[in-house]
DNA sequence: AGAGCTTTTGACAAGGCTGTCTTGGCTTGA
DNA sequence: TCAAGCCAAGACAGCCTTGTCAAAAGCTCT
């Protein structure tokens, strides 16, 4: 009873032509006359034809203008900006988007590599969890483009698209070392990688061009995706001799600063937070920004370009990043 | 010079054995003799062979273990929290997913869809924004799950998940008429949507059971979506008679809203949302709330259930909604 | 009219995998 | 000891499309 889909042997038989014309007309239409692309048009539609873009990919030996993209997970504004920008283009370019998650976990990551690449996609983009991207070397020969956001690949050889996370960090230092603070913390989770390194290397930057010596002790870098933000920074508070100032390594924990500063009724602390979010401007709170969606839409590009041409250097593009002063930023410490 | 991807011909000839048999140990395992297994999965790790989902996929008739999501966009809440619960019911259940957006628009939704159903999905999820979904019923013959998210589909027979929308909003407007409101303004933007229609449906319910009579007055529904929901809310409340309470029907109207009563210095006017959102907690805007990844979840499960019993009647699910106070909404009028 | 060219169409096979059917070897039971 | 039965493994074809090669049809020009 289930009607079977038409094929292009079906077509082809209603419009009397062959098979091949019918393909023809399906994607190099220019070969073929017109009053026969218009018969092969209407018993295509009368038919409800479909060109399988199973059949299409296996013949045409895996392209199939698809892109895979492996990301943390859909529930974090930052993974799902840069999800945004990718699909954009894509959609643009007339690609597929399959999209997988990781948890942020690394097995996830070579898993749903693995899977992704079982589609014979032509393209990989991820924003890399794992320590080493090198199972990846493998494949990366055998011509998918590969294409890292955020964080460069270990041990592999990938383009790749990054925040200017150094500058961005250095300058809101800088800012609250010019407010008059000394006492400038630092919190993130996750801590490993390669992101949080650079941001943390460009505030070590600013507190020695201080002659901050100390700045060590207002560090806190933790690893544990169960750890709450709000009270890694309410230790930071509670500590014996507590910051007079906080940058907040991600968004999450810059929400968890404001929470922690909220309960205890704090409103002198200095905050800064690294990425923008939504309300940020409501609640007048400073920020180092940069635009997600951007970083999503170069790392298309880049993939696009490796598509192309899979042979040549590889390319690292970096994004630049800016302070956006609202207020918590831009408070002076209370006790010199 | 590239090297060619391996085969089950290649690793069953490094394996002496025939390429059926290692077809089988990559899918019907138990079929085969352990030590050939073992001898095969060796041959397979050395040429690094992967299956061919295409392959695969062709050859199975279509089944290829993979949904396709259209949604509006990546870059609003709403949709990505939805995206999230489904792609994690998939990734449990070994399914893959392939994303494609509409920007809202009529034409992209039909447009995406041909595309997804090109790679011969198994099921298509999708938050409807076209007026008619008439043109998937062919496919739907076909035997594809079709699955619809937030809004039921219109002029197609398919499952679909929404949410107790009514219920949610005659709760809100009954609690802002119980401290007192009589203009009650609600603002949305689109409005010519299920979902809208529904919550406007229980806002008039409730106006209704307290006798008010003029409240389409106050109600604000545009369809336009170049249009800021700041200005829109100004607009109400820089009127003759200003509502004293507003719903916000969306997110963005939601925040919208407190950027308009922020700029005239305006902490009078009650507020209620709804969808609940990140930093709602923190500026204590009461809200109606509901899971969104629940959503997504539960949508997943019906297009697993349908992909295993096609035939069958059509189900709908409706999620809860509830009110969250946080303030905003308990404000009294000002004036009686 | 016929050579030489272009345009349009078609026959055939292949791409990688798996369903169907078959074979060969071994076990079981009378 | 032999028929019946079972298990592991293989040969072959086909899923649907398209690249390759070739033929047919139409045209120009001498």
């Amino acid at each position: 009873m289930t009607a079977q889909r038409a094929t292009v042997e079906d077509v082809a038989r209603l419009a009397h032509v062959s098979a091949k014309t019918v393909s023809r007309v399906f994607s190099q239409r220019e070969l073929v006359a017109p009053e026969t692309v218009e018969r092969v048009l209407a018993a295509a539609k009368r038919l409800r034809f479909r060109p399988n873009a199973l059949a299409r990919g296996l013949r045409r030996g895996g392209r199939t203008r698809t892109m895979g993209l492996i990301i943390g997970e859909l529930g974090n504004p930052f993974y799902y900006k840069v999800a945004s920008g990718i699909e954009r283009v894509l959609r643009e370019e007339g690609y597929g988007l399959v999209l997988a998650t990781t948890d942020d976990t690394e097995e996830g990551e070579e898993q749903v590599a693995e899977t992704l690449l079982g589609q014979r996609i032509d393209a990989l983009l991820l924003i890399p969890v794992s320590r080493d991207q090198a199972y990846l070397e493998g494949e990366r020969q055998l011509g998918t483009a590969v294409v890292c956001v955020d964080r460069p690949a270990r041990n592999l050889i990938a383009d790749s698209v990054v925040l200017a996370n150094r500058a961005g960090v250095e300058a809101a230092t800088s800012q609250l070392i010019s407010h008059g603070h000394r006492r400038i913390a630092y919190v993130c989770n996750p801590a490993a990688v390669y992101s949080q390194e650079e941001r943390l290397a460009g505030r070590r930057v600013a507190l020695a061009a201080a002659g901050i010596e100390d700045g060590a002790r207002w560090e806190l870098l933790v690893d544990d995706p169960a750890e709450r933000p709000e009270r890694l920074v309410g230790q930071l508070l509670d500590a014996a001799e507590p910051p007079t100032a906080i940058i907040a390594g991600n968004n999450r924990m810059t929400v968890g600063a404001l929470r922690a500063l909220r309960a205890r009724g704090d409103d002198a602390t200095a905050l800064i937070g690294f990425d923008d979010f939504d309300t940020a401007d409501l609640m007048g709170v400073t920020v180092v920004s940069y635009d997600p969606v951007e970083l999503g839409r170069q790392a298309a590009r880049l993939a696009l370009e490796r598509i192309e041409d899979p042979t040549g250097f590889s390319r690292q593009i970096e994004l630049p990043t800016w302070l956006v002063s609202r207020g918590t930023g831009e408070r002076s410490p209370v006790t010199g």
